[in-house]
DNA sequence: ATGCTTGCAAACAGTTTGCATCTAA
DNA sequence: TTAGATGCAAACTGTTTGCAAGCAT
């Protein structure tokens, strides 16, 4: 709305990798696919778009450990993160839009969204803890 | 239970710090309020053993912009954060144990605890933005 | 005495920024 | 033509790690 934009060729190729994956990538990842299309793309831009987008709502990030993972945003939705190997996968549980109006009113603030993590050991990490358990 | 501790003054000081703060502080903060009583104390140290009070599931970590905010645990709550000038406050909303229990048996995976995270403006920055946006 | 802990400094990862160059509009 | 966008490299921030010395047990 205020601010110009101009359709560069990089941005299309971050949007267009962002679109073509299903898990959530970290920008790094991004930067590797979209490198795949363009040799001489660098990093300095996926960085400066991915951030851009997630201003436009075109995208969303989670803060995971290891650093962000971006997600086309088509819906809000949960996610579930492994606190061991970092994987990110969606969570089935619906989005409470009414707990937004009432954090707004309790405390001031204008809330735009909340997130809710899900923090644990996915299958395969459990079955790798479970040997080292044994000890 | 595994692993042993030894009680140093260092962490004394440390976990005392998290106690006596009823905000959010960032590692700093904690090195900074310690530093003030142990001249000597390194950052190295704070941040050991802060990850290791979490571990304890002692204290908690929140992921905001520009680093980790650590919480003393007495329950579980959501957090409310500002995306302008970063300040973390409590929330309201009541924890929602049951969906820890549904996450897991959909996905799998051992959940052992879930955060929320509402993003917004605080008061104190909406005022500010608005003398902005009148440009 | 043993080995967990510390302090220091250097290493690290992820991300941002300054600047000259390039390019969409 | 010109302001936004890029690529590069260097800077930065938050955090971790290797190692020798220290101290709780």
């Amino acid at each position: 709305m205020s601010v110009q934009r101009r359709n560069t060729k990089q941005r299309a190729l971050i949007l267009d990798a962002v679109r073509n994956r299903c898990d959530h990538p970290t920008a790094e990842d991004i930067y590797l696919d979209v490198r795949h299309r363009d040799e001489r793309i660098s990093r300095a831009t996926v960085y400066r778009n991915l951030r851009l987008l997630e201003q436009t709502h075109a995208i969303t990030c989670v803060k995971a450990p290891g650093g962000d993972r971006f997600d086309l945003r088509l819906d809000a939705h949960c996610h579930v993160v492994c606190i061991e190997c970092g994987t990110v996968i969606d969570a089935t549980v619906p989005y409470d839009k009414a707990a937004d109006q009432s954090v707004a009113q309790a405390t001031g603030f204008t809330i735009t969204s909340h997130s809710t993590i899900f923090e644990g050991v996915c299958p395969a990490c459990q079955a790798r803890g479970q040997v080292k358990a044994a000890n």
